[in-house]
DNA sequence: AAATTTACGTCAGCCATATTGACATATTTC
DNA sequence: GAAATATGTCAATATGGCTGACGTAAATTT
């Protein structure tokens, strides 16, 4: 009668979740540590601005894509309308971005960015630039490829050709 | 007098940010897709309990770490105690997690999963590693090398030894 | 030409996750 | 004993998501 019951309420596991098991998680965590730090250059520069992270991804893909219509946009953010929203028409209202009515299609609000809007994407694409940048130096071509390829094939199947039409390469 | 004024109040801009002036480009925005689709499997699994993607990263790094004081994992997410606070009083109020006085130094809480939290984060690593698996697929050993080696080095230069530590590779 | 669908915007409310700042407690260290 | 440390908690606030409902203009279908 001393022995602990199976059916025990729970307890701490001292067994840590290893490689050995899931050797995929190094990749797992190694993304989830490159990410942290990827976005957190922006960030910096951002608090500068009165803006956020959402504000980054909208001059980010405005100025790479002038002139796209507001539903591409959501379909590269995989966010809602409403989430847009809000962020969008701060980007409008201090005049990052502005919007031009399609000359084919009259429903759609083409998104530009401005002057202003163009340069601060280009600001806080040179932080992230310089990142890449050093994070490839030690790297062989080959060795370049892979990460290239890597990243692509973790994009979903259907996305894949979407983004690469997006990047344009 | 027909020249359009420098000074003009703004107005679109056409040509885009373009990979001929930042090469980079292309993996910054390949690091924000995959790392898009490569949370969006989680969450999937995550809604079906009552849990967000902050008790995905909190269950995932206790599993992994088992023992690991409060301050560690505040350490590893970059975030604030408070940020923390409510998430991880949720995740043991509901059993995932359990608190241990640590046996040397009685301040600290160590956290540890129970059976339920590592069976929790074993369910959510599943998909992630079947997406890197799949990922992994088509690259010879070099270019695995490669990508490994771009996201370590995509991390903060002070961060890299405490993330291979915590890798444990 | 009328009906329907599409592209977009907006209002309203809600939720999750993050922040700062202040203060409390126990414990360890100097 | 004083100071520093590890952690927790209360409170207020910001950000960025969400759903649902409704509106409008323009394109498309019938």
């Amino acid at each position: 009668m001393s022995e602990p019951a199976s059916h025990e309420l729970s307890g701490p596991i001292s067994d840590p979740v290893s490689l050995a098991e899931h050797p995929e998680i190094v990749m797992i965590e190694l993304l989830f540590y490159a990410y942290r730090d990827f976005v957190s250059d922006p960030d910096a520069v951002l608090a500068t601005f009165d803006f956020g992270r959402a504000h980054h991804r909208v001059v980010h893909f405005v100025s790479r894509h002038p002139g796209m219509p507001v539903a591409d946009l959501l379909d590269i953010l995989k966010i809602t309308k409403q989430s847009l929203g809000r962020v969008l028409k701060q980007l409008i209202d201090t005049g990052y971005i502005e919007q031009v009515p399609g000359p084919v299609d009259r429903r759609q609000r083409l998104l530009y960015p401005t002057a202003k809007g163009r340069a601060l994407s280009l600001r806080l694409t040179e932080p992230q630039a310089r990142r890449v940048q050093a994070a490839f130096a030690g790297l062989s071509a080959e060795e370049r490829r892979g990460a290239e390829h890597f990243l692509r094939m973790m994009i979903d199947a259907e996305e894949r050709d979407k983004v690469t039409k997006l990047i344009g390469r």
